[in-house]
DNA sequence: AACTATTTATAAGA
DNA sequence: TTCTTATAAATAGTT
C-alpha cells in the first residue's frame, strides 16, 4: 500500500508473508488497543501465526469477552462439554453406587437385618441359603479342628518318642554313674533323685501338650 | 489522525465516541481480514460496543480459534492438574470399587463360598452370625405363617357365620314352602330335596376353605 | 531492521 | 449516519 497497491490475497512467498505478518500484526494490535481505549469497548483479538505462535489482546480480559460471546451463541454446551474421561467416571460412579446399594441390601437380608418386606417364599429361600452356608461353614470349621487335633497328636507322639529317648539316655547315665559310685564306694542318693525326677514322663506324657494348647473357647457344636 | 493528531485515551463526548467507534471498528475489521487473508493466519476478533452490540470476525472459525486458545491455557495450568471434579470422581470410583470388592467377599464368606483362607476363630464368628441370621429369618417366617393361618381362620369363621345365616334363611323358606304346599294339599317331595341338599353345610363347614388354600409347599421346619 | 514513496485510515467538519 | 478532506498512520517494496 505504498510503493505499490497490493491485492488482498495469500502471499505466496514465505519470507514476504512472514514479514508482512509481523508488520500488519503490529498495526492490527495497535489499532485494537486504540479502539478499546478511545471508545471504551470490550474486545478480544486472538491471532495464531502460521507457525502456531499465539498473539492476543483482550480488554478487559479474555475470559470475560469469551464468556460474553458464549452466552450469546449458546456455545456453552460445546465448549464446556465435560471430558470423555469425566463422563465415564461419572457413569462408573453411579453404576458402582448402585452395585453397592444392591450388595448391601443382599448382605442385610442374609444377615436377617432387613426382612420386613419379604414374603414367605423369599424367607424360605433365605432359610435354605443360610442352611447351605451353615453346613459349609461347619464342615470347614470341623476340618480345621480335625487338622489341629491331628497336628497336636503328631507333636505329642514326637515328644513322647523324644521323651523315651531321653529316658534311655538318663538310664544309661544313671547306670554308669551308679556303677562308678559303687565302685568308688559312695551312697546311691544321687541316683534316686535322678530317677524320681524322670519318672513322671512315663506316667503322664500329656503334660507336654500344655505349651501347644489353643487359646480358643470350645465350640458350642461341631 | 488527520485534521489533528489525537491522544489515545477515552473520548468523553458520547456522540464523538460512538462515531469514532464505528469508523475505527470498520477499519480494524478490514485490517483483520487483510491480515488473515494475506498471511494465512488463524484469528478471531470479538468486539462489544458500549451498548452491548457484538461484532466479530474469525478465520477459519470462532470455535476453532477459541478451542486452540483453550487448549493452550489448559495445557499451561489446567491440563497438568485434572479438574477437581475429575479427581473427585476418580477417587470416588476407586473407593466404591474397593467397597464392592469388600462387600462381595463378605457375601461370599457368609454364603460359605470362600472359606479357604479362614481360621477357626473366623469360622466360629461366621457360624455365630449365621446362627443369628437363621433365627431372625425363622422368626420372621414363622410370624408370616401365623399371620397367614390367622387370616385363614378369620375367613373360615366369617364363612361359617354366613353359612349359618344362609341355613336359617333356607329353613325359613323351606318352612314357608312346606306350609304352603301342605295347605295346598301337595306332597313333601320338594321339601325333602331342599333339606338333603342343605344338610352337608352343618356337617363339614371346612370344605369352604378349599378355595383359600395357599399354593406353597409345607416348610421343612418351623 | 530501516527507509520511503504511497496508500490507507480517519478526525473534524459539513 | 454518511460524505468530504486534510492530514496522520500504515505499510510494500527496497536496501
Amino acid at each position: 500500500m505504498t510503493r505499490k497497491k497490493i491485492q488482498i490475497k495469500r502471499i505466496d512467498n514465505t519470507t514476504a508473508r512472514q514479514v508482512t505478518f509481523s508488520k500488519r500484526r503490529k498495526g492490527l494490535f495497535k489499532k485494537a488497543l486504540e479502539l478499546s481505549t478511545l471508545c471504551d469497548a470490550e474486545m478480544a483479538l486472538i491471532v495464531f501465526s502460521a507457525t502456531g505462535k499465539l498473539f492476543d489482546y483482550a480488554s478487559p480480559s479474555m475470559q470475560e469477552v469469551i464468556q460474553k460471546l458464549d452466552l450469546r451463541s449458546e456455545n456453552i454446551d460445546k465448549m464446556d462439554q465435560p471430558s470423555l474421561e469425566l463422563q465415564l467416571q461419572r457413569s462408573t460412579c453411579t453404576l458402582l453406587g448402585k452395585q453397592i446399594v444392591e450388595k448391601s441390601r443382599d448382605l442385610r437380608k442374609i444377615k436377617g437385618e432387613e426382612l420386613q418386606g419379604l414374603g414367605i417364599e423369599e424367607l424360605m429361600e433365605l432359610e435354605q441359603m443360610l442352611d447351605v452356608s451353615m453346613s459349609r461353614v461347619l464342615k470347614t470349621k470341623n476340618n480345621r479342628f480335625l487338622e489341629e487335633i491331628n497336628a497336636l497328636e503328631c507333636k505329642s507322639t514326637e515328644l513322647m518318642d523324644k521323651n523315651q529317648q531321653l529316658m534311655k539316655q538318663m538310664e544309661n547315665v544313671f547306670n554308669a554313674k551308679t556303677h562308678n559310685l559303687l565302685e568308688e564306694g559312695q551312697s546311691s542318693e544321687l541316683a534316686t533323685n535322678i530317677c524320681s525326677s524322670a519318672a513322671p514322663l512315663d506316667q503322664d506324657p500329656d503334660i507336654y501338650n500344655t505349651s501347644l494348647k489353643l487359646g480358643l473357647p470350645f465350640p458350642d457344636r461341631f
